[in-house]
DNA sequence: TTGCTAAGTTATTGGCCAATCACTAATCTT
DNA sequence: AAGATTAGTGATTGGCCAATAACTTAGCAA
């Protein structure tokens, strides 16, 4: 396997592993057995721990906005809207990519803590970026800035792993319906 | 000094502590050092390191509730939302308090992961707590999920560290602008 | 003043982990 | 077929860290 393509897989690897364990908590012997090569060969792959973390952020990002794209081409405002909102509750369905997104949130701060800015830059020209392209598909900001605050909502409720069908999962079918109602 | 004193100060310390470092970024040594006490200590006055994060947990949701309920006292409804909204931006001007919030929904898939629940009921449980107590106040429970998820896209932004006056900031206050107006 | 209790320390250990070094095996080039 | 490049491994190291064990100090009660 040629070393481009074995860094695309150790991406994902690590995007799985370090979405469990947040960047402390994973260990790189951990990603290269989900890879299924020796420890010491990430290294040549990448320079260090980091830079698999950095790279594992900016896929998980990605990822995100090619689902909402898929799932809304061609529509804008409330149809954009609802088709997107629905392809974020098929997202969530594995629990990996959200908590890629809060770890990297968490990663932020912990970086910047020790002088370390390199992860927040990327991260807030990411999150950024996701946020526009929302945006321009919404029409506008508001809509986008509500959509991002439903979303970020829901994370937490995955993240904290309420089952379906508790009445926090209900209050927010609930304010979906009226929304839509409305809108 | 007490023990129960002491305990009382290593949670304080260790919710600073873990608010940055997150649960596998943060030693003991350093909560100790924070508190001034050396670190086998600690296991005098916990079982161990996830004790605690437990009770750091615990304490930071439970301020969080403080924090609400002192602002909003006697007030309900919408002018209640009003007032929680306000001291929740006070709140933030710590990002430390915001910080552990999110250490805790990650740590409880990190814990679950390797089998254990224990993170996870308490988080769960504190936040649904956290969450029945807002919307008693607001009154009804869509208020309070929305309530909610803006709080979620604060601790975003926040953990993300976009400065004062991002157009992601903007976009929160027209939010806000354009809801009070409605409401 | 002795003996007890509670607060606290120093020293240590066993395990984990990022990163480096030196090496091997296969493929490609000329 | 020789030399060079590329993919990959095994062994190791130095540092960190949770937790334990053994010891110390200070107050207090009889």
């Amino acid at each position: 396997m040629s070393a481009e393509e074995r860094r695309e897989s150790v991406v994902r690897a690590a995007m799985v592993e370090f979405a469990r364990g947040g960047y402390r908590g994973t260990s790189t012997e951990a990603i290269a057995r989900r890879v299924g090569v020796s420890q010491p060969y990430l290294f040549r792959l990448f320079p260090n721990k980091q830079a698999i973390f950095e790279a594992a952020a900016e896929h998980c990002i990605e990822e995100t906005w090619r689902a909402f794209d898929r799932a809304s081409e061609g529509l804008t405002g409330e149809a954009a809207c609802e088709a997107m909102g629905e392809a974020y509750l098929g997202l969530i369905a594995d629990r990996e990519q959200v908590m890629m997104q809060m770890q990297i949130y968490v990663s932020v701060f912990a970086a910047e803590s020790v002088g370390d800015n390199e992860i927040g830059e990327i991260a807030r020209a990411g999150w950024f970026r996701l946020f526009e392209r929302i945006r321009d598909r919404l029409g506008d900001r508001v809509s986008a800035t509500e959509f991002m605050a439903h979303g970020m909502l829901i994370n937490t409720l995955v993240a904290l792993g309420y089952p379906a069908g508790h009445e926090l999962w209900e209050g927010f079918a609930e304010l979906n319906r009226r929304r839509d109602g409305e809108g």
